[in-house]
DNA sequence: CGTCTATTTGAATGTACTCAAAAGCGGTGG
DNA sequence: CCACCGCTTTTGAGTACATTCAAATAGACG
């Protein structure tokens, strides 16, 4: 194995160290794929059989609601792993739709491989119950956030966590992700900047 | 052992079974808690080293902000599990309260005696790896409800899911759950009967 | 019955929304 | 290099919805 593709496998599992035979199963799991901005992995009402971890670029899961609103639940960039997990969980239809908001490369890991992977190198399964607490936690803290602060304290808590968001995703990216449209928020923006 | 104490361990951790000697065990690490409504089990600030299987009566989980406002992040009942996860998680301090709102029964699992249980018990770390999946959902479609529904379509969501919640709390909870004030749930609630 | 708590109602205010239009930005082709 | 086009953001005016504060009712319980 050529030295770059190990070190890239490492990264996915980072602070994780593997043998030989190891890092061969976990090659054997992974597939890489090259996404062009704009395209999607997943729609709603597909059975979820796949998460992804995001090399490089960045994408967003959506939830898209019966007036045609689309509802941003989640950005990925890179290091994250991105999937509609409620549906992966139980292997149900997805709810999300999940696209690529700049070219984007990722590895794709099917529930099969990830068991096969937890029977095979067992520290794999804790690996990703603390990626699922990390998960968790975000999404508590989202709702906490949601129930007590302003859309204005919203939006610096939102750029304040993602700092060098501004090249990958449109305000428009932005304000759905927060629950307001294009225009509050660029309001809020002004109000920002002018204090 | 007695049956009815056999019973209500198994109740616990319910679709599983186990040997008299695993039955030992779990027994050895749960502890019996009764509450009177009104009292706390966790206050902010606190290192959080353990969670609570709800037997019976209602808990809420709320965040208090810098304001004094208290915001509802969760309701358990009977068979639910409680505690400020992530604080749990990291063993960090609390940022949420946990408080009886009804008297209750529950059986306290402190994170050391969680590790003995996956110990012995493998199958224990699978079950409490599908609870974290089901909140982690759960908290998923939260999110994505206060994205997508007016707050009258989250209050009838919230009926519907929990629709013997009545009795357990008061409209101030839910509308501190909802995010809303109490006198905007009164008025959903006025539009409601009368259409 | 009286007291304490919870809920409802009213009026004024504020914040975010919709709809429509203008301005800004980036890339392409003449 | 500039003009044009499509996409994104900003601005404005009017509206809808939730909020605040204050007061009135309703319920629960001794």
């Amino acid at each position: 194995m050529y030295d770059l593709e190990k070190n890239t496998l490492l990264s996915v599992f980072d602070p994780l160290s593997f043998s030989e035979k190891e890092l061969q199963t976990i090659q054997s799991c992974l597939e890489k794929i090259s996404l062009k901005k704009g395209s999607m992995i997943l729609t709603s009402n597909e059975v979820v059989y796949e998460q992804y971890y995001v090399q490089t670029g960045c994408l967003r899961t959506f939830y898209l609601d019966k007036s045609g609103k689309e509802h941003t639940l989640q950005f990925a960039i890179n290091d994250w792993w991105i999937s509609d997990y409620t549906a992966f969980f139980n292997t149900q239809k997805s709810i999300l739709n999940i696209e690529a908001i700049q070219d984007a490369t990722l590895f794709k890991l099917t529930r099969a491989d990830q068991e096969k992977l937890y029977q095979e190198i067992p520290k794999i399964e804790t690996f990703f119950r603390k990626k699922m607490e990390k998960a968790f936690s975000s999404f508590q803290k989202r709702i906490l956030e949601n129930l007590s602060l302003t859309a204005k304290e919203q939006y610096l808590s939102f750029i304040f966590k993602y700092p060098n968001i501004e090249q990958n995703v449109k305000n428009y990216h932005i304000a759905s992700y927060l629950g307001i449209t294009t225009e509050s928020l660029s309001r809020i923006r002004k109000e920002l900047s002018s204090s």
